[in-house]
DNA sequence: CCTTTCTTCCAAAGCGCTTTAATTTTTGAT
DNA sequence: ATCAAAAATTAAAGCGCTTTGGAAGAAAGG
């Protein structure tokens, strides 16, 4: 049932009939009333492409997902936090278009999207070191908000964050609180800004604490299971290997503990892990007693908030740029303890 | 830049500069390369919502995504089914568009798309047993194809599944070849198909070997983390524990290591453990020697095969329905052992 | 009672594309 | 040169909606 039967049904112009169900004022009330039940009843539903057409208003967000075809390795954080962004969308009558792009053809997707006209903003995820994608979203006049940041960008744009360094600054120092001096790092990629910026809070607190960092300690990668696996075991290969480990995700931490017990070593006592916890509904840090003492910060409520914050920039685009610092928390769970005494 | 100002640019009607762009054959070879020139150096691009609403087609697949209000989970292996499919719809020129839709609120959600002719198909997540949506996509008539199946439905459908049946009665045989006689199942929600099936396999390879389960040993849940943990707990606590446990998933698989190893018991000797495993990009099995002893099936093939699949309906209705069983590898690891002789 | 002002409705144009039907141009056979 | 057939192009309609610019009728004011 299209507008055109619908009108025809109730004897009245499409005009009334378009402007009664989008509560448009100057239309008798009974009459609305009366359209608006035969909508419901009917079960009419504006066809989205042809109101798109006519609105120049597509309703859609895209999400654009990078994928490597080197690595292709997929976000593991993506699921959740496009659940909180969707939830939103659906909430305002916005629909979420996803794509996939492969690494370099990202000018011309984004181009792209904007001259077809199939979305109204965009959501930038895994921001690189001074993101090129940040620009180019201004210059093409697509509203946007980054998931993250990119550090070496001088423009104003919104961004929705999590305060990595001080996440890693503050998991650095509590390991110092419990005498730990040695203390591996196993982050993410560090082109990608968010492993950038946790390196520097881990650097910045030692800085400060006086203790030297072993750049053997430190590793990047990818955020898998295997990769903090392997990093671990080099770690603990070392000649005077660590005592605690930071690692940049629950998966990461979970190779880590692998390569630990592996070794005989009990997590907590011999070694301690510290991880990040981005609250994965489906990898819960726990649930009364967190396995994993970690920095705490939910996906699933970055992808809630960032889109609100999408939503107002198009609604109002001159309320931006809109900027949002989301701190975390720092929970102890079991998985640290007291460095043990130096033989 | 449009059609009409591509035209104009140009000289031509839009008639025939539509019509070069998009192969149509009445068309000069000569002003189709000047016009093809033109609109790459102009970066013209059609407008999807209006090329939709003059086709009719949207060029759009749609994924509805169950969730849940009360167990608000984001299923773990949805991020690398999409991975795999969104790239088949791009190299196609579909695009992908995800709705969370709320339990109870499917039915309505599926006749909006239709209504809203804002999807050419759809991909039908997590089918439960007996799923109603089945019967509505197929009254609705919108092509879909299911990933899983489901057990009471009758009437034909396209699916694309995996052996979950043989897939456990498989680990289940080789860990009775390993001696194994008490072996705890950490399955997920039974009302999904796909954990139904493979308990059934569970249980025919049990009856097959003459061995009586005991219902004790048998754990249905979410697929966290978590949940392998507290069951794997509950099943040691038995009076009678199991030798092994076989999870249905890498994640409760960690779970269940968790518990294990918090016992003092040393996984793949004192307790063997089976999982299935989906080939998650951010949680594999290992690198050289798999972690866990698995049945293993790419989640992110499925995602691609049941994408060309729904294009291979949509552009051809009659050669539906289509159907495809893939069939698991059962892969050796280090978590699986000969059952420790018994006291 | 006649003008003025609301109120309520409608016809038609327009969004950017495809496609049908018609028209013009070219080709080729006589 | 002539004319039918083939090739190349175009004008215009239509996809399903919103929205502009009226118009008709009712209410209000003098």
């Amino acid at each position: 049932m299209n507008l055109k039967q619908l009108a025809e049904k109730l004897g009245l112009s499409q005009t009334t009939v378009s402007r009664a169900l989008n509560d448009y004022p100057e239309v008798n009330e009974e009459t609305r009333a009366r359209i608006k039940k035969a909508a419901i009843e009917n079960f009419y539903r504006p066809n989205t492409r042809a109101k798109s057409l006519a609105t120049g208003l597509s309703m859609t967000i895209g999400h654009l997902i990078p994928v490597s075809t080197k690595h292709e390795i997929v976000n593991p954080i993506f699921a959740d936090f496009i659940a909180g962004a969707g939830e939103t969308y659906a909430r305002h009558g916005y629909d979420m278009m996803l794509s996939l792009v492969e690494d370099g053809n990202e000018e011309r997707a984004y181009r792209e999207l904007k001259a077809k006209g199939s979305v109204d903003g965009i959501i930038v995820h895994s921001p690189k070191m001074g993101d090129a994608r940040i620009a180019l979203l201004a210059e093409i006049g697509l509203p946007f908000v980054v998931h993250g940041r990119a550090s070496d960008v001088t423009a104003k744009y919104s961004w929705l964050d999590v305060n990595n360094k001080r996440a890693f600054s503050r998991a650095t120092e509590f390991l110092f609180s419990l005498n730990h001096r040695r203390i591996a790092l196993i982050n993410g990629m560090e082109n990608l800004d968010f492993a950038h910026r946790r390196k520097s809070g881990y650097i910045s607190a030692h800085e400060n604490a006086g203790v030297i960092i072993d750049p053997d300690l430190m590793f990047t990668g990818e955020m898998t299971e295997v990769q903090g696996y392997l990093s671990a075991r080099r770690a603990l290969d070392h000649d005077n290997p660590p005592t605690a480990f930071m690692a940049a995700s629950m998966i990461s931490g979970i190779g880590v503990r692998r390569a630990v017990q592996e070794r005989g070593l009990v997590v907590g006592k011999d070694i301690s892990i510290v991880i990040f916890d981005d609250e994965l509904s489906y990898l819960k840090n726990g649930h009364d007693v967190p396995i994993f003492t970690a920095t705490r910060s939910s996906v699933h409520f970055a992808g809630q908030r960032s889109a609100e914050m999408l939503l107002q920039l198009i609604k109002e685009p001159s309320s931006g740029p809109l900027q949002e610092l989301l701190e975390v928390d720092l929970v102890v769970g079991q998985s640290s303890g007291p460095a043990p005494a130096t033989a």
